[in-house]
DNA sequence: CTGTTAGCGCCTTCAA
DNA sequence: TTGAAGGCGCTAACAG
């Protein structure tokens, strides 16, 4: 069974455990383990609590992580639960959560990423196994039943319920159909994602509500596609002339990866932005500021929407009776760039 | 200590045991143990490890992640520990990883991500503590002492010892350095990355030899910035003049993400691209291909490294003692796009 | 083919 | 202030 150290003399590289650092600080190890957990004060002696943490030092001690989940039922591991990482809105919000959850337990938090390319199933096998301590949701409706009582936080799932941090992209959307509106825009093709969620629900209702509330006869024509920079741009080259035909102006994307997608794909076509089609998106990812021409979007704050997740999801470890509250709502705001400009006059 | 199930009766939302299950199935938890672990084969009666696959469903029992790793010493879990998650590079690194691994695993296996956001260090500490069984380096130098034998396969670090998966940026260099020199170009500034990693010095050290040796009386500007869209871009907007005042007429990036900055920093500073500056750069992320222009580079297959690096690390962790063997080295091409053009006569 | 049992390494209550 | 000891849930010898 054991698989280091082979019988008897003591192996060429097996950790020490906490009886080798009680043996060599002369103690028991229910002392150290309290010098470890920081709950030494007034239980070990200042002078005891030296010897430990030379004796740690000096073996290069690390506390087994597995025995201590197994022991505390804490795992000290989260995961997040994400669509496509590649994309870089999903990379910001890793980022920011992890970030937060370094911060929210003092560093001994850590995060695990459950990704899931394409359309696949993600992995979330670890949940079940209780393997996380909690869950980060950016990917709606995945979460597995069979754990009710788990700590999750929804990221930007407006509809979900329980403990939440949302974005405001109903203000980004109607920002963005006020400045399309500004500049004469009557008809826009309105590039949706494929996913059914709800936050781009809720971008593609506030867009058109305000568009049709500031612009006699408007026209918002649906379209779609994946969530995915070759599909968006081969969709755009295709669909170019026709929306052109169509007599639309502007060309309003669910994400930025999209926007970009179409921008390419337009110019492919030969299409002028923001000559012929203005276009626009969601998120402000990096990306977004050095395309050409640089994109419109309505910035959302990816890193702060992960940060600040992975802090309420933090508390909701902490206390899991607490009840959700008042859902966390983090601002959204249109960033004005060159792809959109006066709408043109139609083509015939 | 327990906090689930109270005292006495059966608490809220106990998770099931392997216990309950043998109870419930009539067998004890050896037999349970055994059907869960496929090792059911020639000791369990096919009708024994049907009623306990039943009990398992019906209880929705799921092997609990710490106890197991434990007892059998492996953690089922790896870590890739990279630098900037924000990277497209390190993302598809990251997403071929845990492809990699689930396959490699037979989908048992997860990936535990580090990260470091600029300079800061990483946090390895997962790595002391036995979280993981084995770690993926995309991120040279940053390993702690203190567990010498813990499987480690090394991506993309040539200088590395040990298993390793690698790039043959040498070629790809010299197929830049060669489109170069033909499109009549004599000297070019390299800006590298302000990373001391055997990677980009083999970037640089392989094409400053192929461009001299094709180009007589070649010149090759060193210049550097951070691996940041930003960085690169406000870089390059003010060495723009000066570049072309030495007379430089290509800019050669160590990656992408520089590529484009430096893109955006030339397009804010009007210089023309290709007309007054070529630019290229190494790793062809997706966004390369819709940059305004194209962006010219050196594709590097990023998914693929992480994925033959987790295959690898899988073999490793299985057999500890197999010695290193050839490195793996992933093929590496040019793909010229609209960045890169005739060399231009010099200013004056 | 199946059950019993001794760890895995740590935490924490209870005595001393 | 410190030590002894039970238990966390599972795996894998070892008996039967």
């Amino acid at each position: 069974m054991r698989d280091a150290g082979g019988i008897g003399r003591p192996g060429p590289v097996r950790r020490p455990r906490a009886v080798d650092v009680a043996a060599r600080a002369g103690v028991s190890v229910a002392t150290v383990s309290f010098v470890v957990n920081g709950k030494a004060e007034g239980r070990v002696s200042p002078a005891t609590r030296l010897r430990v943490l030379d004796a740690i030092a000096a073996l290069g001690y690390v506390t087994d992580a597995s025995a201590r989940a197994l022991a505390t039922g804490r795992r000290r591991q989260v995961a997040l639960l994400a669509h496509d990482m590649t994309n870089p809105f999903t990379a910001q919000v890793a980022a920011g959560a992890a970030t937060g959850i370094a911060e929210a337990t003092d560093g001994t938090g850590h995060l695990l990423l459950l990704l899931a390319a394409g359309l696949d199933e993600p992995d979330v096998e670890p949940v079940g196994a209780a393997t996380v301590d909690g869950v980060l949701i950016n990917y709606p409706g995945t979460l597995p039943a069979g754990r009710p009582d788990l700590p999750v936080v929804h990221l930007d799932d407006p509809a979900a319920g329980g403990h939440q941090v949302s974005l405001d992209v109903a203000v980004g959307a109607r920002e963005l159909a006020r400045h399309l509106a500004d500049l004469g825009h009557r008809h826009v093709v309105h590039l949706d994602s494929n996913r059914p969620w709800s936050t781009f629900a809720e971008r593609r209702a506030a867009f058109a509500d305000e568009f049709a509330r500031l612009v006699p006869g408007a026209v918002v024509t649906d379209d779609r596609c994946d969530i995915d920079l070759a599909a968006a741009r081969d969709h755009a080259a295709q669909r170019a002339e026709g929306w052109r035909r169509s007599g639309a102006t502007a060309v309003v994307a669910a994400t930025d990866v999209q926007a970009l997608g179409v921008l390419a794909g337009l110019h492919g076509a030969g299409v002028a932005v923001p000559g012929q089609l203005s276009v626009a998106g969601f998120d402000d990812i990096p990306f977004a500021e050095v395309s050409a021409p640089p994109l419109t979007t309505v910035a959302l704050p990816a890193r702060e929407l992960g940060h600040r997740g992975a802090v309420l999801l933090a508390q909701v470890i902490e206390d899991p009776a607490a009840p959700p509250g008042e859902p966390v709502v983090l601002p959204a705001h249109l960033v004005v760039r060159g792809s959109t400009g006066p709408a043109t006059d139609l083509i015939r």
